[in-house]
DNA sequence: TTGCGTAACCTTACGATGTAAGGTATAGTC
DNA sequence: GACTATACCTTACATCGTAAGGTTACGCAA
């Protein structure tokens, strides 16, 4: 029939913006942001540089679509009705993209979320201070407190300090340990296992300060 | 005399590591740190870019250099007696490299403080609470928590949103106002104008708690 | 069947980057 | 005056993003 064709034993399979997305993705948690570029990925996608400028016109414009798709799997108005509940929830997601893609986080970090799918997410957030009843002034306060404390933390948990040197002449332990006792005496502290029970304990410091201010405002609303 | 050459008059200044350092980043925040190569560098210098290289081995080490530069500023363990004051201080002079170097902050960010320099900062604020009577576990948990919104802070008011858009094809402001009522509305909230009140408001939360946990801890010692 | 347009992909080439390897000029010391 | 160390330069290479244009494959009208 007409699906036979001459050679279909290694007919490779044709390059989709999804294919192309979702390797990028796995390229660079592979061998990090800086490892990654259009030839490795194209030489995992077994075609040529070039050929991926076809569905993408730049390499910003891949990264647009992958934060888009790193956005993607989250719902970002959630049906929940306390808004400190779904404040809380929309939060932890966040953090649940720099843990899943621990390499590509940092470049979402500095990606000023002006793309449809980063104002979606914004937009998300927001309602639900807005249904809350928190004025806009309030919303973009406590909005930006939280995601300071948010992103400081997944981009910490994923890129800090735990990740081992980054420095170029990094000091050993042993010098740390001599001269540094303070820093060798939290070591433990500072290892993933710590991670959650320290990140869930200071967004419940911020969101119980917000509650009260909340609670003390004249406008009844919830 | 010995100080008059052949040609006094047009001997170049000569190359120092600190004349590199004030240059790179001076460069930095003229080019951004995408921006940033050792061509332009040592151009800046009027030298060639190798020459750098017979004070600094590579990049990474001249940017370790930038790092302990933009730390040496600052003193991380102040005299100041109440431990809140303390850290409110440090914190606030972490702040301040952000604003006054925005374009290299992002690097430090990522930047995993496994130098000397970076170590003495480490140790310096954790003396703080350890002065205070904070365990290790406990020193340990409100740095981080104290850092996550500190340095998240510091990265959005120097890289974020009001700096305008980094995606590819970012969406104009008219259908940002159609499209997204919330983000507009919280729009004038986003300028740095607003900055201040945020960070402050958001610390003193942290703060606060912190300071409810230890005052409800049986070991007294101020 | 032929012809042709468009979509999908490839080839080549350019300027920029970090830096390895090795050369050169200057200054100080014996 | 010869030797050495310091400071700086020249050349070269692999790798990067991507501009420009070529090649192949396929759908459809004639």
């Amino acid at each position: 029939m007409s699906s036979v064709k001459k050679k279909p034993s290694q007919k490779r399979e044709p390059l989709t913006r999804e294919r192309i997305v979702l390797k990028a993705l796995e390229l660079i948690e592979r061998d990090g942001l800086d490892g990654f570029s259009f030839r490795k990925l194209a030489n995992d996608l077994h075609c040529e540089a070039m050929s991926i400028y076809y569905h993408f016109p730049s390499k910003a414009h891949l990264f647009d679509a992958l934060v888009a798709q790193c956005l993607s799997k989250h719902k970002w108005l959630p049906e929940v009705t306390h808004w400190r509940t779904a404040l809380h929830h929309v939060l932890v997601e966040f953090r649940q993209i720099a843990h899943r893609n621990p390499a590509f986080f940092p470049f979402m970090v500095l990606y000023r979320m002006n793309s449809p799918e980063g104002l979606a997410v914004l937009e998300g957030i927001l309602s639900i201070f807005h249904r809350a009843g928190f004025s806009p002034e309030q919303s973009a306060k406590y909005f930006r407190m939280l995601s300071y404390y948010v992103t400081g933390a997944a981009l910490d948990e994923t890129s800090g300090y735990a990740k081992g040197p980054s420095a170029a002449e990094p000091v050993p332990n042993e010098i740390v340990a001599r001269d540094y006792p303070m820093v060798a005496s939290v070591g433990p502290y500072f290892r993933p296992g710590s991670f959650d029970a320290t990140f869930f304990a200071g967004l419940d410091l911020l969101l119980d300060g917000i509650e009260m201010a909340h609670q003390a405002l004249p406008k009844p609303r919830v």
